[in-house]
DNA sequence: GTCTATAACTCGATAGAC
DNA sequence: GTCTATCGAGTTATAGAC
């Protein structure tokens, strides 16, 4: 259906993907994602009519590749504890494969916050007091103590990105390899769980 | 004695900072950091020669202003546990008063990994080696189990960062004002500690 | 749709007067 | 030291041929 997906329009955008993602906004050059893309400038602008345009057609694309399957296993039936390490586990995969994102979303949004407004998951506070019943449900069965929702996420995303937006000094700091940093990585998923399973400890 | 730092060439500087972390590298300009200082751009030139050794002082500064109060708390002789509360209420507080610079450093560091070299700590293998011992020492006094240094490392600064680097998406998504966010990062002070420390329980 | 050529503009850097 | 004026390279965006 949608084969034409392959041709130039579709080429465009993943070039400029991969250009803004590594250079940010300020930093890309239309001519570098021509290039990459195989094209000229002038069909960029036929396609997407300014850089601005086409940057907010990356942004939004980045974005939504990303949350749909965080909230998957954020709005799956399985227990709290369960959802936790599933989302530490996959969230991580998802980093290795994609370790420079985290930077390039913090980044724009910190230079332009209003960019991110609509695209923002609808019923977000839904789902908080959804994820907050579960907790009180836990802690009645005596599961787990009780904690603060908004600093158990906090927690958890702040263990899991963090290690991906600080890499390169990371690396450097640790005299590591990128397959060594990798491996750190890898680790981290039980490491991570572990630790948040110690605090949630009745 | 350098009571000539208050004049042209400081406040350069000072300007400089504010707009370099501000906006990064790429989206900083020289004009803007000449009316930030009240002078004009040939002024700029004639202090710094270029746009790029402005910034690498800028960069330079900042990181020396941020670097030796850590290493202060982690250099002292106090036991293990209570250097890493010393060092988690610290660093949050200078991280709220400069809450952008994280997100400014990962990103110019990302850009341009080589930047960082020369300016980190010399014997950081010394540093590591240390904590080790330290580590293996409560360990076999029985307060704490046995943990990767690394692992411990990165989960201290995630916890403590991150929410800086995330905070307009976070204030977005929780819904929070300036103070709220700060009230919730000051409360985290406590929440870390008692994280880690649960997590190193034996 | 795709190209070449170029307009229009921004920005870092310099020359030269004071 | 500080200013005005301007150069020249680089960048987004468009005009117009094919």
């Amino acid at each position: 259906m949608k084969n034409l997906d392959t041709n130039t329009e579709n080429k465009i955008l993943e070039s400029a993907k991969k250009v803004f993602i590594e250079k940010g906004y300020d930093g890309a050059r239309m001519q570098e994602i021509a290039d990459l893309a195989g094209i000229n400038k002038a069909l960029l602008h036929y396609y997407y009519r300014s850089k601005d345009k086409l940057f907010k057609n990356v942004f939004e694309q980045t974005l939504q590749s990303f949350f749909p399957i965080i909230a998957e296993i954020i709005l799956s039936n399985k227990p709290l504890l369960e959802r936790i390490k599933l989302f530490i586990d996959k969230y991580i995969d998802i980093l290795i494969e994609n370790p420079i994102i985290p930077l390039f979303i913090a980044n724009e949004v910190a230079k332009n916050p209003l960019i991110i407004k609509d695209m923002l998951i609808p019923d977000i506070d839904n789902l908080f007091s959804g994820l907050n019943d579960m907790i009180d449900d836990e802690v009645s069965k005596g599961n787990i103590k009780k904690v603060d929702i908004k600093q158990l996420i906090l927690n958890i995303i702040s263990l899991c990105i963090f290690p991906f937006i600080s890499q390169s000094i990371a690396k450097m700091i640790f005299n590591y390899s990128d397959e060594e940093y990798k491996e750190l990585m890898l680790s981290r998923k039980n490491e991570i769980y572990s630790l948040i399973l110690a605090w949630l400890k009745p």
